[in-house]
DNA sequence: CAATGACATATCAAGTCGATATATAGTTTC
DNA sequence: GAAACTATATATCGACTTGATATGTCATTG
């Protein structure tokens, strides 16, 4: 299945489920989001309101004495939007999908915004699961280098190069990021184990927060 | 000015000055030089070769016992496409414009591609362009991030230093590009100078060829 | 109070993607 | 040797996106 618009239309539900939102409000946190992997315009935005309203996931809400839902002041008529049960239930289903279209771009962008509020365990699926798909890109390029590396440009192999080296960082990041999360987990499984023995936990590491440049 | 089609236009046009091709070829090499930056689609490709013919850029050719033009045994009948002189001409003018519009993501990739084929003096106000168009957006995301730095999440923040880093090894891989540049027309000059008062020419460095992993 | 500009919703033409349809030539398999 | 399969090749369609533009509201300022 996997419709087209399953990520936009989730991340959507994912930023309503903090509040009640009206759309040129959205899209700043959208745009916030899924930023570096996706431009968001008006014009996917809208129809993407209604969609969501005609499938039952979200509703207009009425706006009487309620106009400090989006914290800064009334100008035109603005049509709020709120979750409903539904989509309530619809994003959480989907938030808790650790499917291979997890690991996709723009699915792992968006999921990873809403990381905070995903359970620990789905979180190490998809950062693996994320960083499989990305060694199979990388040896992808690797080895369309390998088949075409009869003279090649040098500009062109530079941008190549380029490429690989940008796949591998990648990797690496998300190493991190794994390594991380299971420092976390076995941190706290440790503290668990020293607080049920004594009464000192020693909590050392913690976040790291490396400032380079 | 600057249609949205411009840049596959003008890559078409660039990959045929190479000689005639026919569509299923063109896709693949197309497909390697934008790659990275855009997938590029038969839905794109056939509308874009109907466009530049019916411009009167390119035009489909007899295939008269000319078997040998994609290198492949034939298979079905293809259609071969070939530049006009109205197609080279305007490629060739394309390739020495400079302006601002050179400097985005996919217009700059495929005047990389054909970066072999340009003048010195025109590839180094690209490359020096495109930095400057990078580091605009870095520093964006730089004073976005200071915008927002009020409680930010742990996730979203580690993503957003992954962006910038990103970014900055952009820039950084731009000016090795641009050293290599101006080194090299020095190291012309020099030979040049070196030519004239005497007979042995020292060509230090060349390209290096860094292959790591 | 008219002009300007930020906020806000909405639509449209042009173009893109992914899927699919259609066709043909070579390759394998029985 | 013919049926089945695979790779090549052109083409089109529906769903979707973008960038431009239209329209309207409210606040500020000269």
């Amino acid at each position: 299945m996997a419709k087209r618009t399953d990520v936009l239309d989730h991340t959507v539900l994912g930023v309503l489920s903090d509040g009640p939102l009206h759309g040129y409000e959205l899209r700043k946190r959208l745009t916030a989001i899924l930023g570096p992997f996706r431009a968001l315009s008006f014009g996917s935005l809208y129809p993407c309101l209604h969609r969501l309203t005609d499938a039952g996931l979200i509703e207009q809400i009425d706006m009487v004495d309620r106009d400090d839902i989006a914290g800064v002041a009334t100008r035109r008529a603005r049509i709020v939007y709120a979750l409903t049960p539904e989509g309530k239930e619809s994003f959480t289903a989907w938030v808790a999908d650790t499917g291979p279209e997890a690991w996709e771009d723009e699915a792992f962008a968006a999921r990873l915004a809403f990381f905070s509020r995903t359970e620990a365990a789905v979180r190490l699926r998809i950062l693996e699961g994320r960083r499989t798909r990305l060694e199979e890109r990388l040896s992808a390029l690797q080895s369309s280098i390998d088949r075409t590396n009869e003279r090649m440009d040098v500009y062109a192999e530079r941008l190549q190069r380029h490429g690989i080296e940008g796949a591998e960082r990648e990797v690496s990041w998300l190493e991190e990021l794994i390594a991380t999360e299971r420092g976390t987990r076995a941190e706290r499984k440790q503290a668990r184990a020293v607080r049920k023995s004594a009464k000192k936990s020693a909590r050392k590491s913690a976040t790291k927060r490396g400032k380079q440049l």
